[in-house]
DNA sequence: TGTTAGCACTCGGTTGAGGTGTCTGCTAAC
DNA sequence: GTTAGCAGACACCTCAACCGAGTGCTAACA
């Protein structure tokens, strides 16, 4: 069956009252609320159709009809209006880019703080620190109990760390160096598996002794800097929801803010410059909730994200225009001219 | 009226009782839990006599008797057995500490989220790096549109920054460097107030126009570094003890973890090297709740805190038994002889 | 004087019946 | 193709009855 013209302005109608109210919607209401002049019989059948075509559902045989994902995702993506973003949602907007003295961990939290603010939902900030990738490493000797590692990193920056171990000698320094760097060249630190370890033990040759203490030192290096970090605004709102209210589903969302590794991946695996929507029972997200956020990049590489985190109802234009809004003056604001702002020196 | 030993046996039977289920406990039970050969209607009789000390109340007239913050504190300060640690709860501690690589603030929110695994309560992990003061300020002219503001802070540090201004002299900058010497030797950032900067104006004579952006970059110098932080581990534990099923008990309880500025400030006021226990009633913790922590201290200054929020009736001798164990584990880590650990160049 | 047994009473919680309102599906007429 | 009307389904609310845990009180006992 086809959805026609007349479906949709009833399946809009329908999305957006139970956006508005998180209840069934009867035929009765629908045929008071749409262009057209129809008797609520009519609509029954509308209705009927569109629920045989998988838009909707009947939580049991004599309620009204509640949108699936598959008709929240057709109203999102081509039935809802657009949303006009207030004065007061501009101008937060502008406060903070204008405030934008301190670093960008804490810039995207604030931006978060706003966006649960303006919306009124749960927002969600992650940062992700580009890892550094290893371009040179070399071990060089000190005694024969200790050598200084050095790694080379992507952008140039340098590392140091002196590591102890029981016994080594300067040339079995160099073939560590020449195995560590045969294997490990071009790689970041979350990518030395055990493929690559043995992979390097098995070309050191002499120096095998000393690859465990050498990979340690290496990933205590690369690992230093900014860490991955998540960032929840506006937690309570999400219990204002009616959907919440019942513990074992508020548990369900609040297990997902705490698996904060994976949350990390998923916001920024997205796609950029545009609204990547997980509804309930797509992927991770627990049940009645939705995710709506916008990765966040500089230069091409994702550095973190923005998100909401709401009941599956949630307003999707608004939130999305939010968002938009945000993602893209914090995308510019990073990009932009680096107009002569903070240097630091520290002695 | 006195504190019998036999009211004592009776009190901690009860609250015991109460920690384990939650609900009122009745005479009954408790005449075949104490040591004491006792019928119910003796323990009746000491009940009412323990409610018209303060130490129980009823919730309804039919019920049994549960423990009021009072009782609880009795309990807490005198008449809870010691809760010894498992070997798995030695171990976790033991291996944190091994694996201490990365800084602080992480190994204190992993220290929380093992607190939180082994006693099944929420952790909270604070962080409140110490306030750099500022021993000295000058500022160096440039060029008649810009000048160099250069900060030595407690400790010796040195920062530096350019400041842009519509206009500047050699002596305007001599004036504003005096002023504001004069009103903000000592302080730290947070102590910049409004009366402050008062008083560095008046002081500042020819050049107080340059006053504004000279705080503001001072302000900027200052605030760089590690923020205070805010980790929440476990927080889906909170939810699964039943006085925290109904969602506006739990919304209490997440509003006060969603205030991590408050949070941090009243977490590292307490009293170091022993437990500071804040209940329901008693300061800003909401209604059911309470909240048993341990500031971090590094050479006398607390830089953090590892606490457990949970219900009232919480296991208090366990939750004491962990932190204090992380704590000291912690403090004695980072105090102890810094055994050559990792040294980063970064040129 | 302290302890105990017995009894009436209180009160929250549960269960089940009855009533109500909303919404549907179906049918017949337009 | 659209509409009015009607019977049926079903969640939800209310109310009364009942149950049971637990108390307070009193009288008897050691």
């Amino acid at each position: 069956m086809e959805l026609t013209e007349r479906k949709k302005r009833i399946l809009k109608s329908i999305v957006d009252e139970y956006i508005r109210s998180g209840d069934p919607v009867g035929s009765k209401y629908i045929s008071g609320h749409i262009p057209d002049t129809l008797s609520s019989a009519t609509i029954r059948n509308e209705m009927s159709a569109l629920e045989d075509m998988g838009y909707l559902y009947q939580p049991h045989s004599s309620a009204g009809r509640i949108p699936t994902t598959k008709g929240i995702r057709t109203y999102i993506e081509g039935l809802m209006e657009d949303y006009k973003l207030s004065l007061e949602e501009l101008s937060v907007l502008n406060e903070l880019l204008d405030f934008k003295v301190g670093e960008f961990g804490k810039l995207l939290s604030e931006a978060a703080r706003a966006v649960s603010h303006l919306t009124n939902y749960t927002a969600i900030s992650v940062l992700k620190p580009p890892a550094e990738r290893i371009e040179r490493i070399k071990a060089v000797h000190i005694d024969d109990s200790s050598y200084l590692l050095i790694i080379r990193c992507s952008g140039g920056k340098v590392k140091t760390k002196t590591v102890n171990v029981p016994h080594c000698t300067e040339e079995q320094l160099k073939t560590l160096s020449a195995a560590l760097n045969g294997a490990l060249t071009g790689l970041t630190a979350s990518e030395i598996n055990l493929n690559v370890i043995l992979d390097t033990e098995a070309a050191a040759g002499d120096a095998t002794h000393l690859v465990t203490s050498a990979l340690r030192g290496i990933n205590d290096l690369l690992g230093t800097g900014t860490e991955e970090d998540v960032q929840v605004q506006g937690l309570t709102k999400l219990l204002s929801y009616p959907e919440f209210y019942d513990v074992s589903k508020a548990k369900g969302v609040l297990e997902i803010l705490e698996q904060k590794h994976a949350l990390v991946n998923r916001l920024t695996e997205g796609m950029p410059g545009r609204p990547n929507i997980v509804m309930s029972g797509e992927g991770l997200t627990p049940e009645d909730a939705s995710v709506v956020f916008y990765p966040i990049t500089v230069e091409g590489q994702t550095v973190g994200a923005i998100g909401v985190i709401g009941p599956k109802r949630m307003d999707y234009k608004k939130v999305i225009a939010n968002l938009e809004y945000f993602a893209s003056g914090l995308i510019d604001g990073l990009n932009g001219t680096g107009e002569g702002r903070k240097q630091d020196e520290q002695h």
